[in-house]
RNA sequence: GCGCCAGUAGCUCAGUUGGAUAGAGCAACAGCCUUCUAAGCUGUAGGUCGGGGGUUCGAUUCCCUCCUGGCGCGCCA
């Protein structure tokens, strides 16, 4: 048991000497201010009423009532309203060390998913244009949701869907396909909601030099396919660049072609929710939760999108995925209440909350003091591969991570590129470097440290046992990440860490000082690049060596 | 009008699921390089947590209400 466990059940001894009944829940947290000790518990002020007593009477009580040295507790204490401050023994705080350097590049991860499948759906851009910021925040969100859970230990599949099928992709090879005739001496006709970004005259220059016999555009299923081919192409780029991999790619004209969406009405109406009016037919989703009900087939005998999106998410539950996690903005959050409710209406088990969301807010873009609405390329928006360009991918990837998703982001590029000395993406880098600087100075094989024979609790300093203490938090950092799906916790976990890994390093010397003390603090300049590294890593950042 | 999200320092934003004296980065001011990277460290200043009620030992956090901003509200996707 690790001393915080410890120091749980004997808390929770100690309540029940004090004619505590079960279930007593005992909260150890750290404290606001390191100097108030290594735990806290908030135990007297919560059995305060149900015990008859007043907090701090009880709080002094409980700590008369447990046996603290057992825990490893050198000091236990009454403070403000009633809380119980905890000072561990040197000893214990660093002994927490070795099982950092024992796990390595796996510290951190855990077993609490039990290996249950769950599919992460992100992206998911139609492929019409180039990816814009948007997409950017999607794919960083996405990524790192994933990655949470894969350290938690879900087996995460990511998963990119795709519309190729729709409108909107008609409308695309009407843009491209306009672009041709203009190039083959036609005028130019760009239809109505068509695209107009340069990146069309490039997909269309393309076509025509690629189908020497087809110089106006004739083949109209041809050029359709060339155009989507072409941006998706573009898009696999950008994702690649921002080092983003799918396992797997779903196509929706895939649901119609393999008869699921048809199957799905079937299904809906043998549920017995739907009926016909004005034409067309209808779900009742408002007996699970919409505020209106929607339209399934349209009376032009066409399906509304909600249908096939219904579909696909069934084939996500058929796959065998449990949990469905779908990343998207927040202008999609109309869809929530609707596809669950489709999912309900179908009556095969689904749970309710199947799937479940992340919305994002949207991303502005700021240079110069002023928002940038443009890219060259794509005309209408900022693209990520703009950014890519302008910061790389490590600032990107962290500014994107930095923020809770549904709040609204304003991307500064001037702090996260000119400004490189500020920014904090290269604050946390710096940490990690610094720590290798140490090893590699000293000439010191890093993956050789084990703390084996080596005096640990001369790891006495309060600011050393401070960032002991937040290596060890670590593992529940990720878990508490992957719990919420909030990455940020994790941009914000290592913010503090790397500060204070940098006041250590500022403070302390390792490299020259009494044998015994640069092999105790050898071992902690290695735990700290292993959280460092696997926090980066984890977050799809780089963890330089040096800097 | 209805629904969802947000409102915290001059700016951009955190706030450990209800805890102690509300934090960080940027911007401002003052210090620190003979020693493992100054991409760093130390200090100062900066606040009606949008307003008002309520719940309780205790509220930035939960509930109600109002104000402001963003996004939705189609037989579009």
């Amino acid at each position: 048991m690790s001393a915080v466990e410890l120091l749980r059940a004997e808390l929770t001894r100690a309540a029940r000497g004090l004619g505590a009944t079960d279930p007593i829940e005992t909260v150890l947290d750290r404290p606001r201010d390191p100097a108030f000790g290594d735990w806290t518990t908030n135990l007297a002020m919560v059995l305060a009423k149900p015990l008859g007593m007043k907090p701090r009477d009880l709080a002094r009580a409980l700590i008369a009532q447990g046996d603290w040295t057992r825990a490893g507790v050198r000091i236990a204490e009454v403070a403000g309203p009633g809380f119980i401050n905890f000072r561990l023994e040197t000893a214990a705080v660093a002994g927490r060390i070795p099982e950092i350097l024992q796990a390595g590049a796996a510290y951190g991860r855990s077993e609490t998913g039990k290996r249950t499948a769950v599919v992460v759906e992100f992206v998911s851009a139609n492929p019409t244009g180039p990816l814009h910021v948007g997409h950017g925040r999607q794919a960083a969100l996405g990524d790192a949701v994933a990655a949470l859970l894969e350290w938690t230990g879900w087996a995460v599949s990511r998963e990119f869907y795709y519309n190729d099928a729709g409108v909107q992709i008609e409308k695309l090879a009407a843009s491209v396909h306009a672009r041709i005739v203009e190039d083959a001496g036609g005028g130019l006709q760009i239809p109505d909601g068509g695209y107009h970004g340069e990146y069309i005259g490039e997909i269309a220059e393309q076509y025509t030099a690629g189908h020497p016999g087809d110089r106006h555009g004739r083949d109209t299923d041809r050029v359709r396919e060339f155009a989507v081919a072409a941006l998706r192409a573009e898009q696999d780029q950008d994702l690649k660049a921002f080092g983003v991999r799918f396992d797997t790619y779903y196509l929706e004209s895939s649901l119609y072609t393999d008869g699921l969406v048809d199957e799905t009405v079937q299904a809906l109406r043998d549920g017995g929710d739907t009926y016909e009016n004005d034409g067309a037919l209808w779900l009742r989703t408002t007996a699970f939760g919409d505020d209106k009900d929607r339209v399934m087939r349209k009376s032009d005998g066409t399906f509304t999108y909600f249908v096939p999106d219904i579909a696909y998410h069934v084939t996500k539950w058929r796959r065998g995925f449990r949990r469905a996690i779908n990343v998207q903005g927040s202008d999609h959050h109309s869809t929530v209440t609707r596809v669950r409710a489709g999912l309900q209406a179908l009556r095969i088990g689904i749970p309710e909350g199947y799937p479940e969301y992340v919305l994002h807010q949207l991303v502005t873009v700021v240079r110069g003091g002023e928002d940038v609405k443009l890219s060259k390329r794509a005309g209408s928006y900022v693209t990520v591969r703009d950014l890519i360009d302008d910061v790389g991918r490590d600032a990107v990837r962290y500014f994107f991570l930095m923020r809770r998703a549904d709040s609204q982001l304003s991307f500064d590029v001037d702090l996260a590129r000119t400004q490189s000395e500020e920014n904090p993406v290269y604050y946390v880098q710096m940490a990690h470097a610094r720590m290798s600087g140490i090893f590699r100075v000293g000439g010191i094989d890093a993956a050789g440290i084990t703390g084996e024979g080596v005096a640990i609790d001369l790891l006495s300093e309060a600011d050393e046992l401070e960032l002991i203490n937040a290596l060890a938090d670590f593992p529940a950092a990720v878990q508490a990440a992957a719990d919420a799906l909030e990455p940020h916790r994790m941009t914000t976990y290592l913010h503090d860490t790397a500060e204070l890994a940098h006041r250590w390093y500022h403070r302390h010397h390792v490299l020259g000082e009494a044998p015994a003390l640069t092999a105790a603090r050898l071992t902690l300049a290695r735990a700290a690049q292993i959280v460092l590294g696997n926090g980066l890593t984890l977050l799809g950042i780089s963890a330089p060596e040096r800097m």
